[in-house]
DNA sequence: CTGCGGAAGAAAATCGATTTTCATGGCGGA
DNA sequence: TCCGCCATGAAAATCGATTTTCTTCCGCAG
């Protein structure tokens, strides 16, 4: 076996190099104010390097009261959006030198509480809030903890900065897709609309069909919950309406595929009986069956733009909510056509 | 504003009950060895909770070189599978009160190189390493440095304990699937077949041909990158065999989505021209059109027992690999038919 | 009355890195 | 020759919790 060598410490460094702890620490951290020969310090940097030295993050922390560790809070389940903002924010963070912990909300109602402890024990310098599950009370807490935090994905009235995309214009340029082809009756599975971002959606789907002057007809925004079950039931209800609706929009991709199921089940062949569309960009997307439209949000300079919002406050600065200004992209594929094509 | 309240600390909690910190530590960790007269601990406890109090991580963890965090390396990129086991190792984790950090690998060529940092910093408890990127020099830095690790849903030979399915059993289980309903000329759509569990699956797929006494075409067995266009150009690169698979297996359910438009970009029509299967099991199988046969293989099982070797190590056990023992189901559904029919 | 033992709790060392405060030695200027 | 200052670097305090090592103080037996 390798001899598990114990870890080496800054003591160790300065003692190979001959100088004592405190210099090794400030020439390791590049202090400007430092005066030193430079054979010392060379030694120094050498024996650094020889013994791979890293410093104790904990130690580190500790004195600094900097753990250089975000942590976000975000629900795992549902798969596409959550773990593409996931990714996006871990590779923001690395590189700006962070690390990421997680929490997964799914914990709310766990022994374990992770994100309480992400919370009250000073592990991390901040964090991204990015579940659903986030509530009054989790953000009084927050708040009263005084540690730095962004909401992601979603916004929250009087709650703290937030980093988000712009629902609302989205889910308007679907309806104008939509609108431009020539249907009327446009149903919208609109999943959870009592939060944000659903309700950001709902609201653009409103103000689209308010612009092209259509009326939204008695059923035809149908809220469900966010398991495909719940999807798949709730569009069939939505395409038992009559007159039936000649295109869906779906409020996520992940509900897309549960939604597409549906209508086919339903007997239906789209996009020739039915468009079929979903807010969000997937990678799959473009392999379902039909090829699924999409608007393609800006999430990855969302999550980007939380991170350094972040940062930013854990520098004591008071960066403003943002919005991602990227704009959205309709991605037009084969499930939506002309009505009656 | 809230008064941003410094942070907690022991010495408040014993200040407040009239203590000591030695005592209130005590009391507070439940030493069993502490003589204290009721009262005093009822004032600790009462001031603690008075106060909110949690210790701080940091120095916790500096005192008793246990960070009650394990870290695990791991490739977002491809999600499926991947988010299914980091989402089934962050809850046993929490479950045992431990914290997950994660460091994606994409960092191995970026500036940050998070996985580094979780190494050699002792942020952590434990690693787990569930990526395809792991390469000898880094298991060698591994062992080296004496941080507890397990390996999870692969194995590389001697590199230490690893918690993985038997990726080969259930690929057998496939392929005797569709060498039940007739099929004899049976493409399989191989992945990245140089790493495990790949390879494994290879190697599930070749034994199950032989024990059914079939051979294995030229060209009938096809690796390729685990992006989904290379799926789709390999499934394409397929269905030109002549004479022509009746049967497909794909290595991951995610590439059966890709895998499936190429079949249908190829005007076939599953399962009447070609079925079409995966290996393991995903949530958006059953609303493919059509719905997608899978093998359903235990990958929970598999993350909860690569948690609990890993804390087990910690704790200086030292147990063996692992395969989760769960059997395999098969997931019927209509992507795959008798031949011909 | 003296001393012993244990209960109850305080004081101090420790974990490892950072940072402030001190000490030493050499050099130039008076 | 002597003083003071700067370059160099060591010693010590700090971050917060844990844990080992003392102190007290009291009651009770001898």
């Amino acid at each position: 076996m390798a001899a598990t060598g114990r870890a080496v410490r800054l003591a160790d460094v300065a003692h190979l190099a001959g100088v004592g702890t405190s210099i090794a620490s400030r020439v390791l951290n590049g202090d400007p104010t430092v005066s030193i020969r430079p054979e010392t310090r060379e030694r120094i940097l050498d024996a650094a390097k020889t013994l791979n030295y890293r410093p104790n993050a904990l130690a580190r922390g500790l004195r600094l009261a900097r753990t250089m560790t975000i942590g976000i809070i975000i629900n795992l389940a549902y798969y596409y959006e959550n773990a593409e903002i996931l990714m996006a924010v871990e590779r923001a963070a690395a590189a700006a030198g962070y690390l990421t912990l997680i929490a997964d909300t799914a914990d709310f109602v766990g022994r374990g509480e992770a994100y309480r402890r992400l919370l009250f024990e000073r592990r991390v310098d901040g964090l991204l809030i990015a579940s659903i599950l986030v509530n009054d009370e989790f953000v009084r807490e927050l708040k009263q903890e005084g540690l730095p935090f962004v909401i992601l994905n979603r916004r929250v009235r009087g709650a703290g900065p937030s980093a988000s995309v712009d629902d609302a214009l989205g889910m308007r340029m679907a309806v104008d897709h939509l609108v431009e082809l020539g249907h009327t009756h446009i149903g919208y599975v609109a999943g959870p609309v009592r939060i944000d971002p659903a309700s950001r959606r709902l609201v653009g789907f409103r103000a689209g069909m308010r612009a092209a002057g259509l009326p939204i007809r008695s059923g035809f925004v149908l809220p469900c919950a966010v398991d495909d079950d719940a999807v798949f039931r709730a569009t069939a209800d939505l395409l038992e309406r009559r007159p039936r609706p000649t295109a869906l929009i779906v409020w996520s991709p992940t509900a897309a595929v549960p939604a597409l199921a549906s209508v086919r089940q339903s007997g239906l062949r789209p996009p020739e009986d039915v468009s079929i569309m979903s807010f969000n960009e997937s990678p799959i997307a473009r392999y379902l069956n039909p090829p699924l439209t999409t608007v393609h949000m800006p999430l990855e300079e969302m999550a980007d733009a939380g991170v350094h919002a972040l940062l930013r406050i854990v520098d004591g600065e008071h960066p403003r909510s943002i919005v991602a200004r990227t704009a959205p992209v309709l991605v037009t594929r084969g499930s939506t056509g002309h009505r009656g094509s």
